[in-house]
RNA sequence: GGUCCUAUCGUCUAGCGGCCCAGGACGCUGCCCUCUCACGGCAGAAACGGGGGUUCGAGUCCCCCUAGGAUCACCA
C-alpha cells in the first residue's frame, strides 16, 4: 500500500511550492489507492506558531487537499526520538557531543577562511570523560568511508561519497531531535512508502539513509521534485509577489485553477491544459514530473483562472464569487438575478475580484458621468438621439433583445449615424462610461424604470451644460 | 569555495535515435467577429546554450565547457 506524506514547518503560511509538493503527494496517493498523511514538523520551537499550523490547515482545506491521517505533530513524539536515539547510543552508532554551539561557529568560519571543508571534526567521537556544567549534543557516527547511494525516482542514481557527511547532530542539547533525525523516524513509524519533496532536500537524502541503515529500517523511495523559481530564476519569495496560497483567493483566484496551473508546473500529460481534480489523479505519474526546475507564470495563473470563471457552473460560480461581491456591496439580489449579472460579467473578468468590482453598473444609479466620454460622444451635448429612443421605449415598450436592437439600428438609420454612436450614447447614459456589459444585459438586468430614470438623469445632466 | 542537481520558443512544456526544416499552451503581433471592453475564431513571429565524440543517422546517448539553481546550522 502506497502512502505518502506532505511535511511542512509551522513557520509560516501555505506557500505555492509548499501546496505544489502536498499536491503531488496527494495526487500520487489517490492514483495508487494509497494515502495521504500530514505531519507537522514543529521540532524548531523558537519559529513553529499554532497560526501557522492553522493557516498550512486552512490553505490545504481550500486547494481541497484532504488527508487521511494526521495531523500528527512532532512535538507530540519527543518519546520515539529519544527511543532510537538511545539505541544508536548503545549500540555505539551515535555519541554525545560537548562542543559549544559558538566554538563550532568559529571553526566553521575557520575553516572556510583557509578554504577547507567546514565539516566537524569528530573530536567527541571517541570521548571519554564527562564535562561538567555542560550540556551535551548527540551525534551521530556517520561513515567516513564508501558512498550512499541515493535511487531518486525522478533524478535517477545520485552518489555521494561519505567523506563528504559529517557526523550530524540527531539530539540537541534542549532535548528536541534534529530534522534528519524526526524525519526518518517518523516516516518509518507512519510506514511511508514514496517521500515525494523539494529537490532542496536531495542534498540531506544521504544522511538520512544511513540513519535508515544504521537503524536497519528499510529505506523508502524518495522522488524530489525540483523548486519553482520567480522570473528572475531564483527560488520563490515575496519578492516575486504573493507565494502564500490563501493569497491568491483574496485576489479573487480560484483553487481549481490554481490547482491546475500547479500540477502543470513540472508535470505534463502529452499536451493537455486543462485538467479536473478527478482527471489528475486518474493521470498522475511521477514519470512525467520534469527533471529541471520551472519558473512560476502569473500570467498563464490569470488565464486559467478566467478560464475557470468562464465555464464553471453558473450555480458554483455563483457560491463562491458571493463574499467577493458581499465585500463589494451592502445588500446583494437574489440568487436568479444575482447569476444574470455575473452571467453578463464572467466573460471580461480574470478573477472574482475584478468579477465584482466590475458589478457596479447593476448596482448604483447615482454614478459620474466620464467627461472625456461626454465629450466625444455628445460634442455639443445633443440629447435628441437618446431622448428619441426615450420616446419609444416608454410608447412601446422593449419586448426582448432583438427588438432592443432594432431599434438601435433603426435609431441610427434615421439619423443618419452609425450603429455605434448610438449604441455608445447608450452606454454612457446607462453607466457613464464607454465600457461595460452588453448593453440589453444592464437594460434587461436592472429593468425598464431604472433605464428610463438613467436615461432622464443623463439628458438633465447634458442640458444643464 | 566543496558537494549535488539542471539545461528545447520570453515562460510552462511535448519529444524517450530516424515520424522534427521540432508540436501544444500562456504571453505577444495581425486579421475576422462585434453596440464598447472583453470572449471567440483564424494567422504569424518565437527555441534544441557551446564544443567534441558514438552512430548510416542526435533535440534525443557519452564527455568537456559554459550558465543557472540547490545545499553545506543545536532551521526545516
Amino acid at each position: 500500500m502506497v502512502r505518502t506524506r506532505f511535511a511542512p514547518s509551522p513557520t509560516g503560511y501555505l506557500h505555492i511550492g509548499g501546496a505544489r509538493t502536498a499536491l503531488f503527494n496527494f495526487l500520487f496517493a489517490r492514483n495508487q489507492g494509497g494515502k495521504f498523511i500530514l505531519r507537522i514538523e514543529d521540532t524548531d520551537v523558537e519559529r513553529s506558531t499554532d497560526e501557522s499550523v492553522q493557516a498550512i490547515l486552512d490553505g490545504m482545506n481550500w486547494l481541497g487537499l484532504s488527508w487521511d491521517e494526521g495531523p500528527f505533530f512532532q512535538s507530540k513524539r519527543m518519546d520515539r526520538y529519544k527511543l532510537y536515539a538511545e539505541r544508536l547510543l548503545e549500540e555505539g552508532k551515535a555519541y554525545y557531543c560537548y562542543c559549544q554551539p559558538e566554538e563550532l561557529q568559529e571553526r566553521r568560519e575557520r575553516a572556510l577562511k583557509d578554504g577547507k571543508k567546514p565539516t566537524y571534526d569528530r573530536r567527541c567521537r571517541e570521548r571519554k570523560d564527562v564535562p561538567a556544567g555542560l550540556t551535551p549534543v548527540i551525534r551521530f557516527k556517520a561513515p567516513q568511508e564508501g558512498q550512499t547511494i541515493v535511487e531518486d525516482l525522478i533524478k535517477g542514481t545520485v552518489v555521494f561519497n561519505n567523506n563528504e557527511l559529517d557526523d550530524l547532530i540527531i539530539i540537541r542539547s534542549d532535548g528536541y531531535p534534529t530534522y534528519n533525525f524526526a524525519v526518518v523516524i517518523d516516516d518509518v513509524d507512519m510506514a511511508i512508502t514514496h517521500i515525494i519533496r523539494g529537490d532542496d532536500h536531495l542534498n540531506n537524502t544521504p544522511r538520512q539513509i544511513q540513519i535508515y541503515n544504521a537503524l536497519n529500517f528499510p529505506v523508502p523511495k524518495f522522488a524530489h521534485v525540483p523548486m519553482i523559481l520567480g522570473s528572475d530564476k531564483t527560488r520563490l519569495s515575496k519578492r516575486h509577489g504573493a507565494t502564500s496560497v490563501m493569497a491568491y483567493k483574496e485576489m479573487g483566484y480560484i483553487n481549481k485553477a490554481l490547482i491546475n496551473y500547479l500540477v502543470r508546473l513540472g508535470w505534463s500529460c502529452g499536451d493537455q491544459e486543462i485538467f479536473s481534480m478527478d482527471e489528475m489523479i486518474e493521470k498522475f505519474n511521477i514519470e512525467n514530473i520534469g527533471k529541471s526546475a520551472a519558473v512560476f507564470n502569473p500570467e498563464k495563473l490569470l488565464w486559467l483562472n478566467s478560464h475557470y470563471i468562464k465555464t464553471m457552473d453558473i450555480d458554483e460560480l455563483l457560491e463562491i464569487s458571493l463574499e467577493y461581491f458581499k465585500r463589494k456591496h451592502e445588500i446583494l439580489p437574489e440568487r436568479d438575478v444575482m447569476k444574470r449579472i455575473i452571467n453578463s460579467l464572467k466573460e471580461r473578468s480574470k478573477t472574482l475580484v475584478e468579477l465584482a468590482d466590475s458589478s457596479g453598473v447593476y448596482f448604483y444609479d447615482d454614478f459620474d458621468y466620464d467627461t472625456e466620454s461626454v465629450k466625444k460622444f455628445f460634442p455639443d451635448r445633443n440629447s435628441s438621439i437618446l431622448s428619441y429612443i426615450l420616446e419609444q421605449v416608454k410608447k412601446k415598450g422593449l419586448a426582448d433583445e432583438k427588438d432592443f436592437e432594432s431599434l438601435v439600428r433603426g435609431t441610427a438609420e434615421l439619423f443618419g449615424v452609425k450603429v455605434v454612436v448610438v449604441a455608445q450614447q447608450i452606454r454612457i447614459a446607462l453607466s457613464g462610461k464607454t465600457v461595460s456589459p452588453s448593453l440589453y444585459d444592464i437594460i434587461s438586468i436592472i429593468g425598464i424604470e431604472r433605464t428610463i430614470r438613467r436615461f432622464e438623469r443623463f439628458m438633465d445632466f447634458l442640458s444643464k451644460g
